[in-house]
DNA sequence: AGCACGCCGACT
DNA sequence: GTCGGCGTGCTC
């Protein structure tokens, strides 16, 4: 098989890079009898165990005992994994302080993908043979065998209405021989020749200017296009040049995102469906898609974030879909953002990378800004559909009266609505009846008794429940507190309280409320959704689970209960995450036959986030943020190991990077608390880690890293810690 | 004594 | 990530 190889390295030592958390490769021996060459994917002793890995690039560390050096097992016959990918491999690791063994396993999920499929008995006619005895069975499994294919002996017992044993008797009689097929007929292609739709003048300059790209080297495309504007048409094209090139091409698709609507458009567009890759797809299925895309048969994968780890021999594009989405961040294992991942593998392979979104990430829109990606504008729903006028209400001056939580003005547009024989959707992003209980004898609130988070009611199972870690109990009659009886108290609304209040409202009205803890699970909501779409529901009242996915074109009106909600939680992508949520929420109203309409109550009418939405052009808004976050000295990138925080963005710091080293009082400058040890503590595996500080303007960042290097390093600690103050290299 | 469990270091 | 070694502490 490398019969052809420029060198030979039997009896050598080579460097393989196996799955533990390591820094580097480990050296193993080639037996006289083996070839391999970087990219090998080997089966090598570790330890008491045995491991699957990949020869890689470079010379093998010669400083190791050689009498620890064990031999390579095994060469798996599945093509060696390509340099563009071993670079990939090497640079993730870097970006993310990652073991670089610890990326490959991402790439070799499963070891029977290594090997051939195993191939399948199929059962053909020997031409001109004919059964002495003709039954009426055995007619039909002829009559099926007529055109010579072969079959196997399930789908041709199954297909004929015989027996198995009808099939193994003619094969006794001599009248069929049987052949080894492929475990499963390769797919037909996707076709780029079809017929796409028309698209728009937009759109075609947009789909131009993506398909000059694609066969022309690395270049990122931002797709910023309202909901509506045929982004997903526009990509497509580019889409289907790589096609006519013979590449391959991925989509990455937030988990969520993976419902069988996208792969009915993609079929439609190109003829058959595309691979899938994602955590519910079958082992074996993936094995195939795995072989497929390192073979070339497979030319386009839609799939989750995995995806992007997958062997494809000539990937030429890659495209990721609402970019924004937070499912493309892995938290576990190595922490890596798939999106920007996609951006390093198409700049190490050399593809363009297309990331499309309605509500772009403030990072991609920075890297827009800066030139480094190519800004694509789709302002305009390619319906010709207008998008929906949206109208703030002021709760302070226009609300409801007390005890209710639809504004009248609100109210008075359902009215209009449902006259007109169309749809609502209330949108409440907060599951449960009411998020706080109290006595309203002495105050006492309901926390939680493991995280401290407040109860929150839900009425229908008659229990409260934390949010947080999922404790749940009864809801008593009395207050544990003082004893007082019927003296509790709801807070606040839940979409089940907003159910309560319009079915006083509206009591003719088809209503239904839609949150994830809905009994039945995703089959219900799948279907409860069906439901909307055919229009035999009136109302919805729903959390972000109906921010997404269906389109409901009976839907003109989205009225959003509380829209100053998520902007106080100290997230540092709050108002960022409230802004992309709700402009996904009200771009439902009218999507589909335009006349939509939103409403969003609030107390706030000032802030950007409002403002931004109410005026439909968020590029202020978008400068807000980016000013906002540079001024906090957070980085619109983030590749933080670790985090060292003080001051008031405390609380946001948390939540913006997982490993925070030590976070400081309010009140201090900036410290960091505790043993060096306990910090190292947090960044165990790694070798090396960068720090994020926060500090106050004036602070001596300088003066202060020197000391805390001081007590790092102290020899007792058995670290050498090095600082590198460098701020651009955040960016 | 016997073993369950958790911590820690080694793995080429 | 996974395994084995070793210490601690609890039970038959």
């Amino acid at each position: 098989m490398f019969g052809d190889l420029p060198f030979e390295n039997q009896g050598q030592i080579v460097p393989v890079l196996v799955p533990v958390a390591v820094a580097g490769p480990y050296s193993y021996k080639v037996p006289e009898d083996m070839q391999v060459r970087p990219g090998s994917i080997v089966r090598v002793p570790l330890g008491s165990r045995s491991v699957i890995g990949a020869v890689w690039d470079g010379e093998a560390d010669k400083s190791v005992n050689p009498k620890k050096l064990k031999s390579i097992q095994q060469v798996f016959s599945a093509d060696p994994l390509q340099e563009d990918l071993r670079r990939f491999v090497d640079w993730v690791a870097n970006w993310t302080l990652g073991a670089p063994g610890m990326v490959l396993r991402m790439v070799l999920r499963s070891e029977e993908a290594l090997e051939p499929e195993k191939q399948v008995l199929g059962f053909r006619r020997i031409p001109g043979k004919e059964p002495e005895r003709k039954t009426a069975a055995r007619q039909r499994v002829l009559d099926l065998l007529d055109d010579g294919m072969a079959w196997t002996k399930a789908g041709l017992s199954g297909a004929a209405g015989v027996s198995p044993s009808v099939i193994d008797g003619l094969k006794d009689h001599g009248v069929l021989e049987t052949t080894l097929l492929p475990a499963t007929p390769p797919l037909p292609d996707p076709d780029p020749t079809l017929p796409g739709p028309t698209l728009t003048d937009m759109q075609k300059e947009a789909a131009e200017r993506l398909v000059a790209a694609v066969g022309n080297g690395f270049k990122c495309f931002l797709i910023d296009g309202v909901t509506g504007s045929g982004k997903t048409e526009v990509y497509f094209e580019a889409l289907a040049e790589a096609l006519r090139r013979g590449q391959q091409t991925l989509i990455l698709l937030p988990e969520i995102a993976l419902t069988s609507q996208f792969l009915d458009r993609f079929e439609r567009r190109f003829g058959v469906r595309p691979a899938e890759w994602h955590s519910q797809v079958p082992a074996r299925r993936r094995e195939r898609t795995w072989r497929g895309v390192a073979n070339g048969e497979v030319k386009v994968v839609v799939g989750a974030r995995s995806a992007l780890f997958l062997p494809f021999c000539s990937l030429g594009l890659a495209i990721v879909d609402e970019e924004h989405d937070g499912a493309y961040k892995q938290d576990d294992r190595v922490p890596y953002n798939a999106r920007d991942m996609a951006v390093v593998r198409g700049h190490i392979t050399g593809f363009p990378v297309i990331l499309a979104s309605a509500t772009p990430s403030v990072e991609s829109r920075v890297n827009a800004q800066l030139g480094r990606y190519d800004l694509i504008s789709l302002p305009e729903r390619a319906s010709g559909a207008a998008m929906p006028e949206l109208v703030g209400i002021d709760m302070r001056t226009d609300g409801p009266e007390r005890g209710r939580w639809l504004a009248p003005s609100l109210v008075k547009a359902m009215q209009e609505t449902l006259t007109a024989g169309n749809q609502v959707l209330l949108f409440l992003n907060r599951r449960g009846y009411a998020p706080l209980t109290l006595c309203r004898t002495c105050g006492h609130r309901f926390h939680c008794e493991n995280c401290s988070a407040w109860l929150v009611e839900h009425r229908f199972r008659g229990r409260l429940v934390c949010h947080h870690c999922g404790y749940s109990q009864p809801i008593p009659d009395k207050c544990p507190e003082c004893g007082k009886p019927d003296s509790l108290v709801a807070c606040g609304p839940g979409v089940e309280r907003i159910g309560e209040d319009v079915a006083d409202l509206f009591p003719e009205a088809r209503v239904l409320v839609l949150s994830s803890d809905l009994p039945g699970g995703t089959e219900r909501i799948k279907r409860e959704m069906d439901l909307i779409e055919r229009g035999e529901v009136d109302i919805v009242i729903g959390t972000q689970l109906v921010a997404k996915g269906h389109n409901f074109p009976l839907m003109t009106l989205v009225g959003v209960i509380d829209a100053d909600l998520g902007l106080a939680n100290g997230d540092p992508r709050a108002a960022e995450k409230t802004f992309q949520l709700l402009a996904q929420v009200t771009g439902r109203a009218g999507r589909i036959n335009g006349g939509g309409k939103g409403f969003l109550q609030t107390y706030n009418p000032d802030q950007p986030v409002i403002q931004a939405l109410l005026s439909g052009n968020p590029e202020s808004f978008y400068d807000v943020e980016i000013e906002s976050r540079e001024h906090a000295g957070l980085p619109p990138f983030g590749r933080l190991a670790a985090l060292v925080v003080s001051g008031p963005d405390r609380v946001s710091a948390e939540s913006y990077a997982r490993h925070v080293v030590s976070v400081a009082p309010v009140d201090s400058p900036v410290s960091i608390l505790g043993p060096a040890e306990a910090a190292m503590a947090q960044v165990r595996g790694r070798f090396r880690f960068r720090i994020l500080v926060i500090a106050r303007r004036g602070f001596d960042l300088q003066g202060f890293l020197r000391a805390w290097l001081q007590r790092v390093n102290q020899p007792k600690n058995n670290i050498r810690l090095q600082v590198d103050i460098d701020p651009q290299s955040f960016m």
